[in-house]
DNA sequence: CGCCTGACCACGT
DNA sequence: CACGTGGCCAGGC
């Protein structure tokens, strides 16, 4: 059986990724098993055609959307989240108690 | 090959 | 917390 490619796996992380949680860029990436990479997985998104996919779950290791503060798809991304209950504060941010990972280095599944 | 770009990230100031 | 800087890696030319 043929192994998962690096792709796939980004895929299957991103997808795995609970409704109303978010993750990082970064985080997604090493749960990929591709620490470091998390350049790749924006790349991965943003030529991404999939409809299905939860993409709006996917935010930069600071807690915002990697769009344009006011762009149409920030907005669409925010508005998604917030309708899985996701708490969005006045700058556009989701405050770190929310995410599961913050940096690369933490435990990225987090307490429970 | 080198050079530039991008839905990124950590770190110092 | 906001900014600038350097690092990273995959693609396009």
């Amino acid at each position: 059986m043929a192994a998962l490619s690096a792709v796939e796996r980004i895929l299957a992380a991103i997808r795995a990724i609970p409704r109303g949680e978010t993750a990082a860029y970064g985080v997604v990436a090493q749960r990929a098993g591709l620490p470091g990479r998390a350049r790749m997985v924006a790349r991965l998104l943003s030529h991404n055609d999939d409809p299905r996919l939860p993409w709006h779950r996917v935010l930069r290791a600071d807690g915002r959307s990697a769009f344009p503060p006011g762009s149409e798809q920030q907005r669409e991304q925010l508005d998604r989240l917030r309708r899985e209950g996701v708490e969005i504060d006045a700058h556009g941010r989701v405050r770190a108690g929310r995410r599961r990972g913050r940096s690369m280095d933490e435990e990225v599944w987090g307490p429970d």
